[in-house]
DNA sequence: TTCACAAATCGGCGAATGCCGATAGAGGCG
DNA sequence: CGCCTCTATCGGCATTCGCCGATTTGTGAA
């Protein structure tokens, strides 16, 4: 282990976002549609430095590919990134993750079993 | 209620993908990663009769584009078409949908807590 | 300041996507 | 048979995507 430690990355006061439009879904949805994010997801499920790095080093994608799927993550509110010095920590935002898995299991339910609002 | 009684249309028999890979999660994801399609989930929520037609109507989109959609879901295997005379059933392979959203609780999980095959 | 390093961005290329109108194929009905 | 309805597929076009090497930006260290 010759990483440094992660600092705490927690999601403390990032919105939880509560019911999902269609819109979100498919933003988030399409932002998931590639085997190399979902494999830097899975190699995120912690707070790691350098993660650009790292993540290449492990595909054999170049740098900047990574960075444009990093990118493209945080922009669907997938990875929240935080800066500090010159290298960057990225987390899993699992709050959104986990809403999205909610609206598609809402999706997947039998109509008459399915939750409604109000 | 212009509309003809759908058949019978369940997933008996239908695989389940118990672990989804990373690619097959991809693959889904990329599926759904458009409003049009998750606009034509939400109305599959049962078996429609002459869907396509039903959801130009409601999208504006032109048929050859619904169909498009159509599938795209099919082969991503969200959707499950069943042909009876000129018309085409569709229904959500909700198993499928539920898989995903379950492997992407998998990720939403804090490391200590993820489940681990074996 | 100068250097080194991590990460982001730029420019360009080929491939894939989303959309449409037009066409083709399958089936029901007269 | 011909005609109509519904769906799938084709051709074409503009846009986006995925990838790369090269460059720029931001930060810390010497």
């Amino acid at each position: 282990m010759t990483r440094a430690a992660a600092p705490a990355c927690t999601e403390a006061g990032l919105p939880d976002p509560a019911r999902m439009t269609g819109e979100t879904m498919a933003r988030v949805a399409k932002a998931l549609g590639h085997p190399a994010r979902i494999r830097i997801l899975q190699q995120l499920d912690r707070c790691i430095p350098s993660v650009a790095g790292q993540i290449m080093d492990d595909s054999g994608l170049a740098q900047s590919t990574v960075s444009e799927h990093l990118r493209i993550l945080r922009e669907a509110d997938v990875l929240f990134a935080r800066k500090d010095g010159p290298r960057t920590w990225y987390c899993v935002r699992r709050s959104v993750l986990h809403a999205f898995a909610r609206a598609l299991e809402d999706l997947a339910l039998e109509p008459v079993l399915r939750h409604h609002p109000g």
